[in-house]
RNA sequence: GUGGGGGUAGCUCAGCUGGUAGAGCUCCGGGUUGUGGUCCCGGCGGUCGCGGGUUCGAAUCCCGUCCUUCACCCCA
C-alpha cells in the first residue's frame, strides 16, 4: 500500500506557485474590468448532453476525453471539459438576452479532459476565458482578441504570435467542405490513414496533419478563405482591420481549424515559442450557431479560453509577491509566550500582518525566523518588559531598538507603518 | 491510444562494469544561562516509485506496473 498521490495529470499548487497564480488572475481580472467583462461562475459539471450537442459528437473532446459519470439518480453528468457551452447554457437558462447585448462575461475555473499528460497539458487544467454573446458585429471579435492580447502583454507572456482564420458560416462552409472533400478524394493515394478517415468524417481536420505527404496535398488544397460568402468575407476583413488597428499583427493561417465543432467565421489562436509542442497559449473564435444548437434562440457569440499553466510557462520570470509580515513577536521566556500571543492579536486587529513563534523555538531561533520572514519590525517580550508593561521594538534592517508601552502599541505601529485603518 | 528518456533524503542530484546508501540546499539545535540574517560545529531525515525474477548478495541486471517527461494525436 503506497501513499496516496495526486491523480495522474493533476497537480498541487503549493503556496509560492499559488501566489503567482493569484497574481496572474488578479491582473487578468483588472483587464477584464477595463474591457467591460464581468465575472461569472458555472458548475464544475453539467448534463452530458450539453457538451455532446454543444461541442460536437465528432470531436475528440466528446469522443474520448470527457469525464462522464452517472450520479446516484442515474443522471449522466460530465466534468466541464471547456468553458463556452456552460456559459451559453446559463445565458439561455436565465434569459440573459434581456440584458444589454452583447453580454460580456469572463470566467476562471478548472477544465477536465482525459488526455495523456505532457508539458503544458493536464487532465485538470485551469482556464481564464471571455465570452461576448448577442452580437455578430465584427468589432466584438476584434475586442475579445485585443483583450487577450492585452492580458498577455500585461503579464509578460513572451514569444507570442496571433494566427487567424475564418471558418465561414452555414451559407458557405458546407459547399466548401464538399469542394475540399472532392479535391482530397482526387488525391487519396497521397494521404495517410488518419486523413483518409478524416475525408469522410470531417475533411477540415486534414489541415492539422503533420505528415509530409499530407501537408503537400493540403498546401495545394482549396482554402476556405477563398471560398467565403460575401457576408463572411466582409466580416473577416473588418475583424482583421480592427485587430490591426489594435496594434496586433494577425497571421493568416489556413491550417487553423479548431477542434470544436461550434466555431463559425472568426477563429484565432495565440501561440508562444516558449511552450514546446503544446504551443497554444490561448484561442477561440465565433460560435454563431452554438446557442441554437443547445436549444436556445439563434444567438451569435464569440470568445476564447486560455490555459493558466501555459501562461505561467510562457511568462518571463516574475518575482514572488512578498509575504513578509509587518511584525514578528518574539518571546524570551515561557511566561512571555501568552503575552506574545496577545500582542500578535492586537497587531492583527489593527490591520497589521503579525507572526509569532508557533513551534516552541528558542529566543535565538525566533529571531532567526523573524529575520527570514522579512518582517520589518520585531516586537521583543521578556520578563523584565512584561513586568513593566513595556516591549522592545527592533527595526530589523537597521537593528535599532526602542522601549515602548505595550498598551496602544498596535495603533502606534500601524500609524508608523502607514497602515492606520 | 502509440513510441523514446527518467524515477535515490522535503528540494537539486551523485552512486548504477552487482557487496544492503552519499553530497549540497532546506529544516532543528549549539557556539551568547535574554537578541536575527554571515560564519563554524552538530543533528533530524531515505521500505533507493511499487511488485516479481536472476544471484550467496540487487539502488545497481531482467520482466511487469505506476508516476513523470518528450514527441505523435489533440488542445488550453
Amino acid at each position: 500500500m503506497s501513499a496516496p498521490r495526486a491523480p495522474k495529470g493533476t497537480y498541487d499548487l503549493l503556496p509560492d506557485e499559488a501566489a503567482r497564480r493569484d497574481a496572474i488572475v488578479a491582473t487578468a481580472a483588472r483587464l477584464f474590468a477595463a474591457y467591460g467583462y464581468r465575472h461569472m461562475v458555472t458548475p464544475e459539471f453539467e448534463e452530458t448532453g450539453l457538451f455532446e450537442r454543444g461541442v460536437g459528437e465528432a470531436t475528440d473532446i466528446v469522443r474520448k476525453e470527457m469525464y462522464t459519470f452517472l450520479d446516484k439518480g442515474e443522471r449522466s453528468l460530465t466534468l466541464r471539459p471547456e468553458g463556452t457551452a456552460p456559459i451559453c447554457r446559463a445565458y439561455v437558462e436565465h434569459g440573459m438576452h434581456k440584458l444589454p447585448q452583447p453580454l460580456k462575461v469572463w470566467y476562471y475555473c478548472p477544465m477536465f479532459r482525459y488526455e495523456k499528460p505532457q508539458a503544458g497539458r493536464y487532465r485538470e487544467h485551469y482556464q481564464i476565458g471571455a465570452e461576448a454573446i448577442g452580437s455578430a458585429d465584427p468589432a466584438v471579435d476584434a475586442e475579445v482578441i485585443a483583450l487577450l492580447a492585452a492580458i498577455f502583454a500585461e503579464l509578460g507572456v513572451e514569444g507570442v504570435t496571433l494566427n487567424m482564420n475564418s471558418m465561414g458560416d452555414s451559407t458557405c462552409r458546407p459547399a466548401y467542405v464538399e469542394t475540399l472533400r472532392g479535391y482530397l478524394r482526387g488525391r487519396e493515394g497521397e494521404l495517410c490513414g488518419d486523413c483518409l478517415e478524416r475525408v469522410d468524417i470531417n475533411p477540415l481536420r486534414t489541415f492539422d496533419c503533420k505528415v509530409e505527404s499530407c501537408r503537400a496535398v493540403l498546401d495545394e488544397a482549396p482554402r476556405i478563405v477563398e471560398h467565403l460568402c460575401s457576408e463572411c468575407r466582409e466580416h473577416f476583413d473588418t475583424v482583421l482591420a480592427l485587430v490591426e488597428r489594435a496594434g496586433l499583427e494577425p497571421h493568416l493561417d489556413f491550417r487553423l481549424v479548431r477542434g470544436l465543432d461550434y466555431y463559425t467565421r472568426t477563429t484565432f489562436e495565440f501561440i508562444s515559442d516558449r511552450l514546446g509542442a503544446q504551443s497554444g497559449v490561448g484561442g477561440g473564435g465565433r460560435y454563431d450557431g452554438l446557442i441554437a444548437q443547445i436549444g436556445g434562440a439563434s444567438t451569435p457569440g464569440v470568445g476564447w479560453g486560455s490555459g493558466l499553466e501555459r501562461i505561467a510557462l510562457a511568462m518571463r520570470d516574475q518575482p514572488l509577491p512578498s509575504v513578509a509580515p509587518d511584525a514578528y513577536v518574539v518571546s524570551f521566556s515561557a511566561e512571555a509566550r501568552a503575552a506574545a500571543f496577545d500582542i500578535a492579536q492586537q497587531l492583527r486587529g489593527a490591520g497589521l500582518a503579525a507572526e509569532l513563534d508557533l513551534a516552541g523555538r528558542s529566543p535565538k531561533g525566533q529571531l532567526k525566523q523573524a529575520g527570514r520572514s522579512g518582517a520589518r519590525l520585531a516586537v521583543l517580550l521578556g520578563l523584565d518588559e512584561l513586568g513593566a508593561g513595556r516591549v522592545r521594538v527592533r527595526t530589523m534592517d537597521g537593528g535599532g531598538e526602542e522601549d515602548l508601552a505595550a498598551a496602544g502599541l498596535a495603533a502606534l505601529l500601524a500609524a508608523r507603518l502607514g497602515k492606520e485603518s
